[in-house]
This record gives C-alpha cells, structure tokens and sequence, in this order.
DNA sequence: AAGATCAAATTGCGATCACAATGCAAGGCC
DNA sequence: GGCCTTGCATTGTGATCGCAATTTGATCTT
C-alpha cells in the first residue's frame, strides 16, 4: 500500500502506470511463464486499488501478453509452446528487420551515440551476469532503433511481438547463460547505421534474432 | 436499459458482447472515422452499464481500433493517414497471404463448400449494393480461410490489422461503388484450395489485398 | 448584435461494494 | 487410512458513486 507513492515519470494516468510496471515485469522475463496473477495480488503488489490494474490487464490480454483461462476466467502469462514460438519467430524475423531498415535512412550521429551507450550497457550486465539489466538493456537497444523508423503501426506490432516472447527469453536467457551473446550483431547493425545501409542494418537485426530465436528453439524443444 | 436481455450467443460476458458488437461496427464501418464516441453515450445506446463498455474500448484501443486523445482523454475512431495506411497494407499483405498459403495445405472440401457459400453471399450482396452485408461477407471469406491455417497468433495479427483497416473500406467502397471488386481473386483462391496450391493461394490472396488496398491508397490521396 | 464569461452538463478515471463462480483445505464418513 | 463433502477464501465481473477536467451553452457585458 505505499510503492506507488513515486509519480512515475509525468503523471500518467494510474492505469498507464500500473500497464507499464507489468509491461516490464514481462519483457524482463521478472513473472513466469505459466505463473498465475490475480487483479487483487497485482493490486496490492503495487499498492493501487483493483480497479486501474483491471484496466491494465485488459491491454496486456489484447495484445496476448497475458491469457484469461475460458472456464476459470482466471489469468496468467501463457506458457509458449513451439508452434507458437514459430509464428512469433516468423513474425518478429519480418517486422523487425524492417523497422531496423526504415531506421537506417534515417540514422544520425545522436542515435548512433544513444544505441552505443546502450550496447555498452549490455555488455556490462552480460559481464556482470546481471539478467535483469541485459534483458532491459536489450529492450532499449532494439527499440530506439526501430522508434528511429517513425513507423507507428510497425513498431506497435513488434512491441506486441516482443511483449510476447519476453517471458521466455528470460527462461532461455537463464538456461544457457547468456554469455556469447549478440553483442556482434548489435556491432555490425550500429556499423550499418554509420554507413546509412539499411539493407546491412536489416541483415544485422535479422541475424540477430535468428541466433535469439534458435536458442529459443533450443532451449524450448529442450524442456517439452 | 433493457436491450442487453438477449443473451447473445452462448452467454458470454458483458463485455464480450459489447467488444463484439463494438468490434463489428467497425469492421463494417458502421461508425464513421474521426467520430468521436464517449463510453456513456455507447453504454447507453446498448444498454448495458458504462462498465463493460469500458473494459470493451480498453481492449480495442490496444488493437489500435480506437484511439484516445492524450490530451482529451476522449477516444474515437482514428482517422487513416496515406503514412498508416501504407504501413497497414504492407503489413497485411505479409500476414494475410501467408495465412491463406498454410490454410490451403490443410483445405477439404467442407472449407471449399463454406467458403463459395460465403463468396455467393459476397456476390449478391454486391448485386443488390448492399454494402453492410458486402463488408461482412468480405471480412468471413478471409477469415474463414484464415482460421484454417490454424497459426493463432498471425490469426490474431490479421484480425487486428483489419480491425483498423475497417471503417476506411468502407468509406472507400462507398465512395468507388464496390463495383468489380475481387470476385476474380476469391474464385482464384478457391481453385488453389481444391488444387491443394499453397503458393496459389498465397499469390491470389496477395492479388486480392492489393487491388483493395490500392483502391484505398487512392481514396485516400484523393480526399487529402 | 457580437464576443466574452460563467455555470451546468458531460467525460474519463478510480474506489468501493455486491455477487456468483471457482479453488482450496480441513474435517467427516466409510 | 483414503476419499468425499462441506465450508471458507479468493477470483473476475458489474454497478454505483464521487471527483477533477473539459466541453458546451446560455447569460451578461460592451
């Protein structure tokens, strides 16, 4: 009943705040998959009343970020099954390298800065073995690229994508260590950027998510 | 205060009925783009409380069906620029076609009879000029085949993109008269389906979306 | 008569309450 | 001792109320 106190950045509404907290909650992989939640548990946890986290959960079950059992109406973080995992890998491998394209055109020396400070970031918490930081850090990298498009409808979709699989890139990511990580593609997209290449950026988001997404694979045909 | 008596269909919830019925104005574009809209004002047109209704507009501004105003905080239905349409075509011409592809590999003849059931509705429709029917019967062949690809979450990516796609065809067909539309196409795609012709069905699909979304494009460059 | 100002209505948001359904666990029955 | 039943806690859903912000319309002023 007191975590809320802090007025997250610009006074957004309750409901956009309590949205964003488990929107991160997710991409960062910090719920399970699999997990139950409850409206009130959610509530409490972050000292809000029912109400506003109904709303937020509307959003995240629209956009399939969390799924409400038919009979039960109870809800939780789907579990990714393989034949899911294939769709999103199929669907992030198009919009995703699309974006990253779009954003080359556009690429000037403020973006390249902000996007090597980030990587730098990265391969700290990958030094540091900080999950949670990688997987943020992750986040932010991919997405002040793809924002750089000015491609709203696209870039909406891949967040949905992205909402989607966090869960699991946590549980990969926890698996295997997360050592030898897409650091070189990150390297290789930023190189593209400076060139303004954008088919070069789109190959290096491409490759970038195939090695994350064949270690999903992996990691989920593993465990099944 | 008395029109929600009907349990429609199978007794779903409150908000469920209101999503649907909400969800199919739109897609037939019975609610016009750039209308404002108010949850009172829709609670009571379908007489249920503002509650549901509430949780119905969350869901539908996460598809990007309805869009609020920051600063208004008052929500109506997001008016197509040429940029987000060109967007949206792009996407669905990925989706779509690839839905059609994977349906066509697992086509029998039961899918064959629904879909010309469908397409012989679409037709008279167009021969009586009814245009609320036409879009309904447009929207069930695509998603009848859709369904069969059995991919839920390029299904889910599809309805979405038509969802905001939606109060613009028919703005469009009102305006161009829905004439020679895309007969050729579905019965194109039909005949891939007996044929068991995934790349067939992809490419009338994309033929199909193209010529529409053309149509728009210069609906849409034409009125701005 | 035209424009500015103020009051009333409308809007979305959040809280609280009530209710039916479900899940869970302790206790009783065979 | 194991299984079933019964009771309680928790769940999502919907209604109603209050609040602050905004829009709207009528009145007043110039």
């Amino acid at each position: 009943m007191a975590a809320v106190r802090r007025p997250l950045a610009d006074s957004q509404a309750v409901h956009d705040q309590v949205y964003a907290a488990i929107r991160r909650a997710l991409i960062t992989g910090r719920i399970a998959p699999g997990k139950g939640v409850s409206l009130r548990s959610l509530a409490g946890e972050l000292g809000v009343s029912p109400m506003p986290v109904r709303d937020a959960v509307r959003r995240l079950v629209a956009e399939r970020a969390l799924a409400i059992n038919p009979a039960n109406k109870r809800l939780s973080v789907p579990s990714l099954t393989a034949d899911r995992l294939e769709q999103l890998a199929l669907a992030r491998l198009w919009v995703e390298p699309e974006l990253a394209a779009r954003a080359a055109a556009s690429a000037d020396v403020g973006l390249i800065r902000q996007l090597q400070a980030v990587d730098a970031d990265l391969d700290e918490a990958l030094r540091l073995g900080d999950v949670d930081r990688y997987m943020t850090a992750n986040h932010a990298f991919h997405f002040t690229l793809y924002e750089r498009a000015g491609a709203e409808v696209l870039l909406a979709m891949a967040g949905g994508l992205w909402l989607q699989i966090g869960p699991f890139m946590r549980v990969v990511f926890g698996r295997v260590g997360a050592n030898d990580l897409a650091a070189d593609h990150h390297a290789q997209a930023i190189a593209a950027l400076k060139a303004k290449d954008a088919e070069g950026a789109r190959r290096a988001i491409a490759a970038d998510l195939s090695e994350g997404m064949d270690k999903m694979r992996a990691a989920v045909e593993g465990v099944s």
